[in-house]
DNA sequence: CAGGTTGTTTTCCATAGCGGAAACTATCGC
DNA sequence: GCGATAGTTTCCGCTATGGAAAACAACCTG
């Protein structure tokens, strides 16, 4: 009933990596760090942060294997959507500990 | 366009404490900590901050002067809420930056 | 294929955040 | 006044984070 927020995901950078994976599919490293505004450094450990949990897939796809594409696993779509879940739980949250 | 999201409130167990405010208007501080299950230092160093941000207000009411509440600030409403639209804007976004 | 360039990762380092335990402050009820 | 209760602060260790620069990988050109 109470879905929990994922730590991996929730942090700023990491859940905006993951929500623009989930609505772009298979998207280029260098895009999102575009996109975000993040130095190499930051990116790279975010994203691998989410690799390391398995939920984001890194591959050199194309022509020019110096670049890195980025989709989220099915795991990770599985988390993604379990922590939008428990989000949209806290945030309408109706129901309050009744007083004394 | 792109709201931001606040760094004060997103930590988890922030947003949890502002979603529960701002839904239950006054809170004792007790009422807070059952709930989101927080060490008595963890709660009141997170509610500090909120309270330093000038988002939360902190006083004691009624008859027993141990007994601390919480309410949101107008400010605080005000971040909470444009803290939810960037969420809902991050999480609902549909446009993805165009592939080449 | 040497050398330069571009894209990404890793290392190093300094800083900030977090949480538990225990000491401390203030208040209450008897 | 005293023991119990509510909350805060201090101290401490641990994890996370991010920038800068070195390292690594893959490509491209002559």
């Amino acid at each position: 009933m109470t879905a929990d927020l994922d730590p991996i995901i929730h942090p700023t950078h990491r859940l905006r990596i993951c929500a623009m994976l989930v609505a772009g599919g298979t998207l280029e490293l260098s895009v999102v760090k575009e996109h975000l505004d993040l130095s190499p450094s930051a990116l790279s450990k975010q994203v691998a942060a989410l690799v390391d949990a398995g939920y984001v897939k890194q591959e050199r796809l194309g022509s020019d294997t110096r670049r890195v594409w980025l989709s989220m696993t099915r795991q990770g779509r599985k988390a993604y959507q379990g922590h939008v879940a428990a989000l949209r739980e806290i945030v309408n949250a109706t129901t309050v500990p009744a007083p004394d």
